[in-house]
Parts: C-alpha cells; structure tokens; sequence
RNA sequence: GGCGAGUUACCCAAGUGGCCAAAGGGAUCUGACUGUAAAUCAGACUGCAUCGCAUUCGGGGGUUCGAAUCCCUCACUCGCCA
C-alpha cells in the first residue's frame, strides 16, 4: 500500500450541518444494532471516550467489509474520541464461529506474520497524532500469560453456557451438520475478556463491529457488568448487501482486499466503478466523508443522467483513494479511460498503453503462443477447457476484436509497442506483452 | 458407552447396480438489450482432447462384466438414550 495515509487522513472531516456524531452515524447507516441509543449518542457528544474495534488475522490483508469498521472508527477519531485498534493475535488462533462450517486453524507463525500486516493497515486509516492518536493493541499480550486455570476461574465463571448458546453464530452451528469444537464456541469468553482488559487498561467504554459480531460486542459488555458493575457501550454496523440480493465485497468471486498485492489498485478501482446504480447513494453514505449535501448532489445527478455515472466515478475515485492513494488512483482511472475509451486502442500511444497494461493481469508471450493458452495464462480462465468454452460463447476478443478460432494465436497484429490486450466478456481484461 | 441417521460437484439438493459426468434450484460465466448498471431472455458451468478419453459422488479396501448406488473398515457430523 502506498504512504499516502497522512494527505488524505488531514482532508477528512465529519458533516458539522449534523446535529451530534449520532445523528451523522445513524444517517450513514452504520448503526444497525446497539445497546441503549440515547445513552450512546450522550456519550459520543460529552468528552472523549476510548473505543476500539477488533480485527482478526485470518488473511495476510483486510477487505471492504472491514474498511466500514476503519471508517467508523476514523469518524469517531474525528469527532475526538480515542481509537484503540486491536488486532486479534490470540483469536485469530482459536477462530470466530462462521455459520456454515468449523474453521481450520492457521499455525502460530502464520497468524504472527498476519497480524504484523494487520497493523499496518489499521494503522493507515487512523491518526497518529495529538492526544487521541490511535494506539494499537493485541489480545495475545494479556491472553498468552493467563494460565488455564486463571481463564476458567476468573472469567469462566461469568459465563452461562445457556447464554452463549443462545448467541446466533452457536446456535447457527449447533443446528447444522457441521456442529461446533468447543474451541471456537470459547471464541465470544475470549472477545468478552478482550473489552474487559481494555476497560481496566485504558478505560474503554464503547466496542464497534459489524452486527454479525453482536453476539461478541454483548459478552463484553455483560461481562464487565458483573465484574466490574459498570455499563458499556456497543454499536454493531450493517452487513453491506447488494440490492441484487449478492454479497457485497466480490469481485470475479474473489474477495477485495485492501492490499494492493492481493487487489490491484485498478481492480479496486473498477469494482467501486460498477456499482449498481440502487446502491451507489448506501455506498458513498458509508465509505466516503463526503456531507450529506454533496452526497444529495450525487443522488440526484443518479437519478436525472444515470449513464453519466457520475456517482459512480466519484465513489470509485474516493474509496481508492483512501485505501491506495492519489497517485495511483489517477493511474487506474488513466487505463480505465485508455481500456474502455471510445477511440481505437491503436490510436494510443505506446507509453499509455503500456502503463494500462502494466494495470492489469499481464503476461509476456512470444507471437506465437495460442489465444486459449493465453487466457489460461493471464488467469482470465482457469482451464483450457474453460478457454475453448469462452471462444466457442463468442466471449474472447483480441484488441477488441472477438476470436472465433480456438486454434488462434496472437499473431503480427499487434498494437503500438508489441502489446495486445486480451478480453473475456465485457470487463475482464488482460494485457500481452509481445517479446519476439 | 448404546442405538439410529447422515457425508454427492462452489452452495443447497435429487439419485439406492448399467439409460449417471450424475435431475432440480441458487451462485457464477458468456451472449442479446444497455450506461463497464439493474431487470429480462438465451446458452454454458470436472479436466484433457476431432465422435472419444481420463478423473469425480467423505478416506481406504472388497463384491461384480459393470457401483454414487451392495459389503467391510476408518474418519467426521447430527439426533435419541445412558
């Protein structure tokens, strides 16, 4: 990722036209679920409070369904409060209960090395200035001394199994086929004892995440009522959806991460820019700081020009700016205008084209290497089968020109600077950088 | 510990000896229509290859000319009873 963080940190603000932080979050969408409304939106406009969110290491990187969590944070940052940014090196051991199936476990090195990366990126997306610079925190600290006797004394004994099966995520598993291993139904004891240890650390008084986690957030908070007798705060955000009614955060089935390793900032970039239409105004609520006034603008300018997509191109540009920088957001907006441009792709210059390609998945190939192979190769396809069945759909066109041979090659026809820019469907493209 | 049920392709789910590479639905991909949108319609959807071949129905072994389907065994899951 790029070290842009600081530029675009210093331009974000909140909506000062709301009323309180509340009255701005609950507009965003971003509160789904939470304990008591009134007490909350009390305490986020008195003086500053300490919160955190929790990330767990089970990917080298994060994806979009956590950069609504970062974004929440930096709006709380904003308006003051203090960020603590956990990253899970203790439960990113044991594994968070998904409703489908039980987790494999990742080894203690890979999950060191994750959370290493982790941090970075939280990091990125936080101040680290004045008083309420966000401090970064691992569970591992304070859950690797505890011995298993302490565990099961001092924190078990809160604890009502009647409780935590009741809680969805367990009760998901204990009625499916998969069923539950005890050491991912001690998760939420975990998560519980991660918010207690903050509250005595740091006076910790507020823990977000996504409501999908609200069985977690509870067991904290009901945890620290009994032992400590005092009531804290939760805010669980929305699970983002498309309207289509397909999950958020795809592309090409693979998730969007943050990293611009495992994403490239092209990729990243295109995926914002197709968003639907019926969702673009959710989107910019939530991922962008843009005012509710400017976000009214985009509304309207969806609904009187929408093949202009001109909430869409500033969506695109926002979100990949925050998450991979200016410099190489213009970039990808460059090989989106030189890819999906009006003009001829021979008309570009080299140079352009070049830096396009170099966007994409890209291979060198010497001229003689078939079409099919090159799919195969480029990982527009995952099979040769797959690439017969593409070029036999009429799906596969060489420099926009469809292939209708699946014994083709690339040949001599070639674009300026020996290039050929390889497409299946519509959207999905690749670049071929001819060496002989 | 005892008894019963189950494990099918990305997901759900049919199939109980040959007509099964395996019904149906969802997801996904492609085409048409479009705005690099949605909806709709059509097609595709194990791999390699020119009718064909190879590998697949939890793992391993067996019966049979032939098995996802029958037998043995191991693993895992669910339920009821202790």
């Amino acid at each position: 990722m790029s070290a842009t963080a600081s530029e675009s940190l210093s331009s974000q603000s909140n909506d000062s036209s709301f009323e309180s932080l509340w009255d701005e979050l609950t507009w965003r969408g971003l509160v789904h679920v939470s304990t008591d409304a009134d007490a909350l939106k009390e305490l986020l406009e008195g003086d500053p409070i300490t919160y955190y969110c929790g990330f767990d290491p089970t990917a080298p990187s994060l994806h979009l369904g956590n950069l609504v969590q970062l974004l929440l944070m930096r709006r709380l940052q904003l308006a003051g409060h203090r960020p603590l940014g956990l990253v899970g090196g203790a439960t990113g051991l044991i594994g968070d209960p998904r409703p489908t199936a039980e987790r494999t476990l990742n080894d203690n090195e890979t999950v060191a090395e994750w959370v290493s990366y982790l941090q970075a990126q939280v990091s990125k997306f936080l101040s680290a200035e004045g008083d309420n610079a966000v401090r970064m925190v691992n569970n591992l600290d304070w859950t690797s001394p505890m011995s298993a006797i302490d565990f099961l004394r001092d924190v078990g004994k809160y604890f009502r199994v009647g409780t935590m099966i009741k809680k969805d995520a367990v009760s998901a598993r204990l009625n499916s086929d998969a069923g539950i291993s005890y050491t991912e139904f001690s998760y939420q004891v975990m998560q519980g004892m991660d918010f207690l240890e903050l509250y005595r650390s740091y006076g910790c008084v507020l823990q977000t995440g996504g409501s999908d986690q609200w069985g977690n957030l509870t067991s904290g908070t009901d945890l620290i009522h009994k032992a400590e007798g005092a009531s804290v705060h939760a805010i669980g955000t929305p699970l983002i959806t498309n309207s289509d009614g397909t999950k958020f955060g795809k592309s090409e089935g693979n998730a969007v991460w943050l990293d611009d390793a495992m994403t490239s900032p092209y990729a990243f970039y295109q995926f914002w820019l197709n968003t639907d239409d019926a969702d673009v105004v959710q989107r910019l609520k939530i991922f962008t700081f843009f005012s509710r006034e400017r976000i009214s603008e985009l509304e309207t300018a969806v609904a009187d020009a929408p093949f202009r997509r001109e909430a869409q191109k500033t969506l695109a540009f926002e979100v990949t700016s925050l998450v991979h920088g200016r410099d190489a957001t213009e970039a990808a907006i460059s090989a989106s205008a030189a890819l999906f441009g009006q003009g001829e792709l021979a008309s570009l210059d080299a140079e352009t084209l070049a830096a396009a390609l170099r966007e994409l998945a890209h291979v060198e190939s010497a001229g003689d290497s078939t079409i099919v192979q090159l799919l195969v190769d480029t990982k527009l396809v995952s099979s040769a089968s797959e690439a017969r069945r593409a070029i036999s759909q009429g799906g596969v066109y060489l420099n926009n020109i469809a292939v209708a041979d699946d014994q083709a090659t690339v040949g001599s026809d070639l674009l300026p600077g020996n290039v050929a820019v390889l497409r299946r469907g519509k959207k999905t493209l690749a670049g071929i950088f001819v060496t002989s």
